[in-house]
DNA sequence: GTGACAAATGATATCGGTCCCATCAAAGGA
DNA sequence: TCCTTTGATGGGACCGATATCATTTGTCAC
């Protein structure tokens, strides 16, 4: 039984023409219920002590009754400081990767940095589409993996005017800063282990560089190891390229297969990485080729599932949590000063770990 | 031979004495080559079509000559459209959650989405923490995964005003929209399986729920097969909970022997993901336990290393790449039209893929 | 009492884009 | 011819914070 509004009163406070405004609260909403300025209020959640406790109390009511969030949009713009960090993986669907990235963030949490992620699935074009979405972001810092860049995406960092940190593998001309190992060395030191222990019929399994995607860094692997099989004057017709990268249990069971099939007599193996590794070991079982008895093999990563198997597998550790926490911490320091440091790189070296998937003799 | 420039040329043209600028081209430097308007240089870079091409032309030739990026964090502010989708995970490294974050990147590369990713470790406070974080920087939509948020977490959900979806686990309670499988059923349906092949000395392998994280997930795939024994009569003392969250293939093979010892005579088991279920099947090796014939395992997760190891390992299969494929393309759509669809609960379901570990009888 | 100085707070410009609307020229219709 | 419509472009306000500098107030030494 209401009547109807009358029209002079029905009219609300029309909410200004220009653009449509949402609803959430905003730094001068909560100034406004705290009777300070909007100053004051940036204060109080950026950096408390600098404001009266009495005040910041008043701020803070203000803050909790509003359920206000501050916008870092707007924060980075006006500070042009984005708490950003990039970093470009190749996919994340990679336990060592995924470490990297666990590290860094870690390492980030404490100075309030996200990371930023974007990762290119092994594609290089797709490395510079993503390379643009990251800067237009504009990141504090970028870490990259690997030193395949092509030459725009070299260009477009140089001009990035921010740090720039390669991990993982070390690039023969670093940008700027590099922190990690060389896969060339991953290769070598395989080869010059097996061929220490006294094997002379030495095969290896990687992936086709022919692909769709290449994989630079197991590619740089299979080089270094090629290469001192050679210098030990060993033919290299058993390093295998088989399958398309990246590798997983399945390509280094099939890989294994074929290099049996071709090279019956081989002794030891190395496998690009220990996905393809204890792809090996297990097709052996199927087999019923004895490892080490029958063949020796060793991989890369040290993965979790390496120390599990039977026999539990000999490969080449490369800490790849601890490289993610170490650039994190650098980039951490480096952005707390705003001194610029000199270029460095930084080998982490790395750590054979023997266990049982090689013979002894 | 130079003379020391005479201290009246020297003083270049101050850069104003307000804020320092960066050397980074802006919209403005763009525009002021290009001789167009600001307005034009936007407008090419985010809707060419309305530009005349000869204008295009000489608004890109601008852009490449001053190597110009556009500055996102100040386009977001200005179209309120951050462009970022949160999501928040227990962890990275699981390659189950590696492949949620793969798919959702995926689904929403073709409409520019990026993804903001942020991880909890399975730590409850952290979570909220990092919501907080990822509120702060406004994405246009927020993907969890898990249903055990906070108190607090679920308000700040409610009052961020953006499309809110539940993935993997299917809570009970869903915020708004929902996609993944039940856990609970997850824990039935592999009791039930065991059940139906006569087994009647059944047990689990999971982690303590007491210890400093918890794998909530994990637990309730516990009470459903706990709930299943029970209906049927049969007793729930070979659940064992060992160890802590989150599980590990180590954490199958101590749970794995502490099982046989603590009950000998133990006929099948399910584990709480494959990794544990993996690491009890090398256990077994080393124990000389044969697998099926003594003990049947099967496991959760369908993880590649199950496909490969011998026996090869029956597992719970859920295509979490798909799920966040699909919730990826949920999202674009929802966020191209301006509706607000009403809230949704998927259920993907689950298979169960046998394999090898379950003894035939 | 008063000047010097520090502490607390406020006013205002600005960060680099995009939204909204205005302007202007060209095209088409009555 | 004049009016309307459409297409291309520009002008200026604005998004929501923070940087910078100014102002106010309080404290203390002389």
């Amino acid at each position: 039984m209401s009547r109807p509004p009358r029209e002079t009163a029905a009219v609300p406070a029309e909410p200004k023409p220009g653009r449509r405004t949402s609803q959430r609260p905003t730094i001068r909403d909560v100034s406004r219920l705290a009777g300070v300025s909007r100053m004051t209020v940036s204060r109080v959640l950026s950096d408390p002590e600098l404001v009266l406790p009495t005040t910041r109390d008043k701020v803070l009511k203000a803050v909790a009754d509003l359920g206000y969030v501050p916008d870092k949009t707007a924060g980075s713009l006006s500070s042009r400081r984005t708490g950003f960090i990039a970093l470009m993986l190749p996919t994340l669907t990679n336990a060592n990767f995924a470490a990297v990235a666990h590290g860094l963030t870690e390492a980030l949490r404490e100075a309030n940095y996200h990371l930023l992620i974007a990762y290119t699935d092994y594609d290089m074009a797709e490395e510079e589409r993503q390379l643009l979405n990251l800067l237009a972001r504009r990141p504090e810092a970028i870490v990259l993996t690997g030193a395949m860049h092509r030459r725009n995406a070299s260009r477009m960092l140089m001009a990035a005017d921010v740090p720039v940190v390669e991990i993982a593998d070390l690039p023969s001309q670093p940008i700027e800063h590099a922190i990690g190992f060389s896969n060339y060395q991953v290769g070598r030191t395989a080869a010059r282990y097996l061929l220490d222990r006294g094997f002379t019929r030495i095969g290896a399994l990687a992936a086709s560089p022919d692909g769709e995607v290449t994989d630079h860094r197991g590619e740089e692997r299979m080089r270094g190891f090629e290469d001192e099989l050679r210098l030990a004057r060993l033919p290299t017709d058993a390093v295998l390229r088989h399958g398309s990268a990246p590798v997983s249990f399945h390509h280094g069971a099939t890989a294994f297969r074929a290099l049996i099939e071709a090279q019956p007599d081989i002794e030891a193996i190395f496998a690009v990485s220990d996905l393809s590794a204890v792809g090996a070991v297990m097709e052996a079982q199927r087999m019923n080729i004895r490892i080490p008895e029958d063949i020796s093999i060793m991989g890369f990563g040290d993965f979790e599932i390496g120390r599990e198997i039977n026999p539990a597998l000999t490969t080449i550790h490369v800490d790849f949590r601890a490289l993610g926490l170490r650039t994190g911490k650098m980039l951490v320091d480096m952005l707390a000063s705003d001194a610029t440091p000199a270029p460095s790189v930084v080998d982490v070296g790395l750590r054979i770990v023997e266990r049982a998937s090689i013979k002894d003799r």
